[in-house]
RNA sequence: GGGCGAUUAGCUCAGUUGGUUAGAGCGUCUGCCUUACAAGCAGAAGGCCGUUGGUUCGAGUCCAUCAUCGCCCA
């Protein structure tokens, strides 16, 4: 009769609810806040499985905590993605307008970038609502706004008086696509295949050679020594002479180098790059070595390298090379794979530059972020997540935090044109670069451009050109994100915050950032849990990626539809090029797949796809009928619970005088305390981020407990074929089961469970109506739901003699319709059969045994097929519809089984290092098990003379 | 090269401080449209818990080793 369940009715509609009627807002209050902060999308980005994941955990811990007495707050919010969103707008101003940046001027293009941001910006964030997230979308941030920029520029200004922010000549990464400095952590190290060549230099007023090894030959045009270590033999004498450099004729020193040369690599000898190569130019720096920069800010090589100016990278490497051959200075040549770096923007090979740049100085803010997680303050889940975090602390350079790009914070300081007048300043009044020594003039406050320069009082003033990494503004998230460096009120109340969910890849750039951050500026973490979640694999185990082809859009898993693929690499079981057709999953089934897949442990989640080709596999673009059984599951979780509601519980409970109290109904005590252990477990598992433990408890709590046993157990008393009292014992203890079971489902399948939730008000007489929303509704209380203890076993064992008695019909090749006219249940403890004499109306029902027979000790009857459950004896008389044979087989097997088990135990228990080490407790179990066991078989062994 | 993780049923994974006969979902097989539910019901088969050692009365669980795969860092 009910229909099956259809999200796409409810989902859009629940949600414009609970939107429309403020329900995710949050505004301090009397009650403990619980706040997360969210880690902000990329504004160019699209949602991935990856968000899905990610946000659905947040919005489980905040939609439980609201329901468990919290003022939950989610602070949404996007992030500027200073490099991403800037190349994005260029390149399609190039495709449009045929112009670049530098055409049309620093302000246009952020004019540009600023209209892309207000058009394309906010995709994300609907998409995330369609996931059914509930962000206080009022308090939706972005980093580049005027709040959140002040915050940036206050931290700038700060840590520059302080010293922690300065500007120096440093060897940094450079992209010469990007025509930017990058930090360490925006490098993509790929292994490339190339050459180690050995060049001889020739020594200062000697026939002899130095015969050094390199990978990259062009950049001895920069080289200014040749290191060798103090300690190897072979070159002891040449310590303090020079060589002359080929192709240049420069006469650079022979030094000893202990750091850099290692005497067991290559020929122990080493060229000096300092401007081109970091170990180098550490070198340099402890041997006060001058420093070369051979290239030009678009990776060609500028007026230091001679006769190779203007030629690039590659070219410049392959004519040096000629060159020397020509000169015979060329020595072995050898194929070596090495590690490169890239851009991971661009994917241009990244170099090693000698610039002006900004820098955070870390040594003492690192100090801060070791002791919050040290202390305990700042707690990690898993905690082994730890450990990475205290590695990077351990390790991390200073940061460069200048970009030469134009989308971003600018920095707040200032230079005098007239002081240095080798500034350059382009048509439009930009500067194009600055000199290292020009001194950097502040704001005069926090609100206040400088306006004079405090040497010359000249008004001729430029701003720095560069802007920050993103990065620097995302480690102010928790704190702009309250309206932080003003004292408001909202930073009071819910600062520090109380969990960061996040993928493990961002521990160090972004978690570890945080804390410093909070640590300094409000001697307070920025929140006590960081919740470390899997990965996102395809089903080979490969990272969902764009450029894979591999991804998956979690809305087309909500709404389904058809996708035209087009990958860069084929998939074992489709081409690369293949039309896609996805079913309509709907929200509650995807969140429900991936909250089960949510270990504590943050194992990575691999989707698993099934594909089957509809029509003809030859075609160009074969069809596929796709199938996610990861989602599959939740969505028939979805319906069983719709089905059930509709088709059972919400037919029966119109007229209710609904009772709190438990009855004497043995099933009804039994499922009170299934209810107390579950909410009780559910708790215990959001408590450690167990999130896919309470999806499996509540999932079999559903399908096993309430629909399979309790609910076929109820349905006479439903009938009222056991009168009054009986039928509302029943109704109103299913009604409470159905409501709580949707409030603990709530979290995790929020649109399913606010719709039969409603309904279930709606068809309840009005005074036991709740009037709240179910995700405004109260988490179900343990003391509603009494315990039974003992009596609770007695339905398990009629649950297990159903199982045994169904395991007869279905031996015995009995039609499910066929009725079995008799039962006799026997053994040797009368207690266990009269307990037992409640349950035998459901046992009868499961089975359809018309009628039971109970008594102590009795003999089994001819040709009847035999169950021993515990202590209690099933006989089912089948006179001639049984087979022997079968029966003897099932129990002679059964017996074989439970003998080597028997011997086991015995053994175990004959030990006597077991018997005097073990606990006594333990010890006692396997004594009852074995006494258990050992009547089990003798039992059988009677069973078996019968036969 | 350094660090971390994984390895349990055909597949994807659970398995908390070591202690009943190692579980689930999907898939497979058998039988069913049984008045909520075929997106379902009943039943079954299927595992040397990657290898080799060690600790222990007792190991899927702890330690070591090797193997394979993956991720991060350099």
């Amino acid at each position: 009769m009910s229909s099956t369940y259809s999200p796409k009715d409810i989902e859009g509609k629940w949600y414009e609810h609970w939107e429309k009627n403020k329900q995710f807002q949050s505004v301090p209050d009397q009650r403990p806040p619980y706040t997360i902060v969210i880690p902000p999308p990329n504004i160019t980005g699209a949602l991935h499985l990856g968000h899905a994941l990610n946000n659905t955990i947040q919005d489980v811990l905040i939609r439980y905590h609201r329901m468990n007495g919290y003022n939950a707050c989610w602070i949404p919010g996007t992030d500027h993605a200073g490099i991403a969103t800037q190349s994005v707008v260029e390149k399609r101003l190039y495709k449009e307008e045929q112009k670049t940046r530098h055409d049309i001027g620093r302000e246009a293009l952020l004019k540009k970038i600023w209209q892309w941001k207000e058009t394309y910006g906010n995709r994300i964030i609907d998409q995330l609502k369609k996931l059914g997230c509930s962000c206080d979308w009022d308090r939706t941030c972005f980093t580049m706004s005027e709040g959140l920029s002040n915050a940036v520029r206050f931290v700038f200004l700060e840590l520059f008086k302080e010293g922690l922010v300065y500007r120096g000549k440093r060897l940094i990464n450079w992209c010469p696509g990007c025509r930017t400095a990058l930090s360490d952590d925006e490098l993509n190290y790929k292994d490339v295949p190339s050459y180690m060549w050995q060049i001889k230099y020739p020594i200062e007023n000697s026939q002899e050679f130095i015969i050094v090894a390199t990978t990259r030959p062009e950049t001895m045009l920069g080289d200014t020594a040749v290191a060798v270590n103090s300690q190897d033999p072979r070159y002891q004498n040449l310590i303090g002479k020079n060589c002359i450099l080929p192709l240049m004729g420069r006469k650079i020193p022979i030094v000893a180098d202990d750091i850099l040369a290692d005497p067991q690599k290559g020929t122990g000898a080493v060229k000096v790059t300092p401007g081109h190569d970091p170990n180098d130019y550490a070198c340099g720096m402890r041997n006060r070595l001058p420093m070369i920069n051979i290239l030009k800010e678009d990776g060609s090589l500028n007026e230091n390298a001679g006769a190779y100016q203007g030629m690039t990278v590659e070219k410049a490497r392959a004519k040096v090379l000629e060159d020397l051959q020509n000169l015979g200075l060329l020595g072995k040549k050898e194929e070596i794979v090495h590690p490169v770096a890239h851009c991971y923007r661009s994917e241009d090979i990244v170099e090693p530059y000698l610039s002006d740049q900004w820098f955070v100085k870390m040594a003492p803010l690192v100090e801060m972020a070791k002791q919050a997680a040290a202390s305990g303050e700042v707690t990690f889940f898993p905690a082994r997540r730890t450990d990475d975090y205290m590695h990077w602390l351990n390790n991390t350079p200073d940061w460069c935090i200048s970009r030469q790009i134009w989308w971003g914070h600018r920095i707040p300081i200032w230079y005098c044109v007239s002081c240095y007048p080798e500034i350059q300043v382009n048509e439009k009044g930009e500067p194009r670069s600055i000199p290292g020594n020009a001194f950097p003039i502040l704001p005069e406050d926090q609100n206040h451009d400088p306006v004079k320069c405090p040497k010359c009082s000249g008004k001729n003033l430029v701003q720095d050109p560069d802007v920050l990494d993103t990065w620097f503004s995302s480690q102010l998230w928790p704190l702009s994100t309250l309206g932080w460096p003003e004292k408001t009120k909202d930073l009071a109340y819910y600062y520090p915050t109380n969990v960061l969910v996040t993928a493990r890849d961002i521990i160090a750039l972004w978690v570890a950032r945080m804390v410093m951050m909070g640590m300094k500026f409000m001697d307070k973490k920025p929140f006590s849990h960081v919740f470390i979640h899997g990965t996102i694999q395809d089903e080979h185990g490969d990272i969902m990626s764009k450029s894979r082809g591999n991804g998956f859009d979690p809305v087309k898993i909500i709404d389904g539809g058809s996708d035209q693929i087009d990958a860069a690499k084929a998939l074992k079981d489709a081409p690369a090029k293949r039309m896609e057709h996805y079913p309509a999953y709907g929200c509650d089934a995807l969140r429900f797949g991936l909250m089960s897949m949510a270990s504590g442990q943050g194992q990575d989640i691999r989707i698993l796809v099934q594909r089957k080709p509809r029509g003809k596999k030859e075609q160009a673009n074969p069809e596929y009928d796709v199938e996610i059984p990861l989602f599959e599951e939740g969505k028939r979780f979805c319906n069983k619970i719709w089905q059930a509601s509709h088709g059972v519980i919400f037919r029966n409970c119109e007229n209710l005088e609904l009772t709190e109290e438990i009855g004497s109904f043995l099933e009804d005590k039994w499922l009170s305390d299934k209810m107390h252990h579950l909410i009780e477990d559910c708790k215990q598992a959001m408590v450690n981020y167990r999130i896919g433990e309470m999806c499996n408890m509540l999932y079999h709590f559903f399908w096993d407990d309430l629909c399979s046993w309790y609910l076929e157990v109820a349905k006479p008393r439903l009938w009222g074929e056991q009168g009054e009292e009986s039928k509302r014992c029943a109704q109103s203890l299913l009604v409470r089961s159905l409501s709580a079971f949707l409030r603990m489902l709530h979290p995790i399948m929020p649109f399913v469970t606010e719709d039969l939730w409603q309904t279930l008000q709606s068809l309840l007489p009005e005074k036991y109506r709740s009037q709240e929303a179910c995700i405004l509704s109260q988490w179900p209380k343990l003391e509603e739901y009494p315990l039974y203890g003992k009596t609770v076993e007695i339905v398990e064992l009629s649950r297990e003699i159903v199982s045994a008695v169904n395991n007869i019909r279905a031996e015995q090749k009995l039609k499910p319709g066929d009725k079995i006219p008799q039962a006799i249940f026997t053994g040797n403890d009368p207690q266990v059969l009269k307990d037992m004499e409640v349950t035998f109306a459901g046992i009868s029902k499961l089975t359809k045994i018309e009628k039971i027979e109970s008594q102590v000790n009795l003999d089994k009857p001819k040709q009847a097929a035999v169950r021993i459950v515990k202590n209690v004896v099933v006989y089912i008389p089948l006179e001639g519809l049984i087979d022997f044979e079968k029966e003897k087989e099932k129990l002679a097997k059964e017996m074989e089984k439970l003998q080597k088990l028997i011997v086991q135990l015995e053994q175990k228990l004959a030990n006597s290092d077991y018997t005097s080490k073990a606990p006594s407790q333990v010890i006692q179990k396997d004594r009852e098990r074995l006494e258990e066991w050992k009547q089990k078989y003798s039992q059988w062994e009677e069973e078996k003379k019968g036969l």
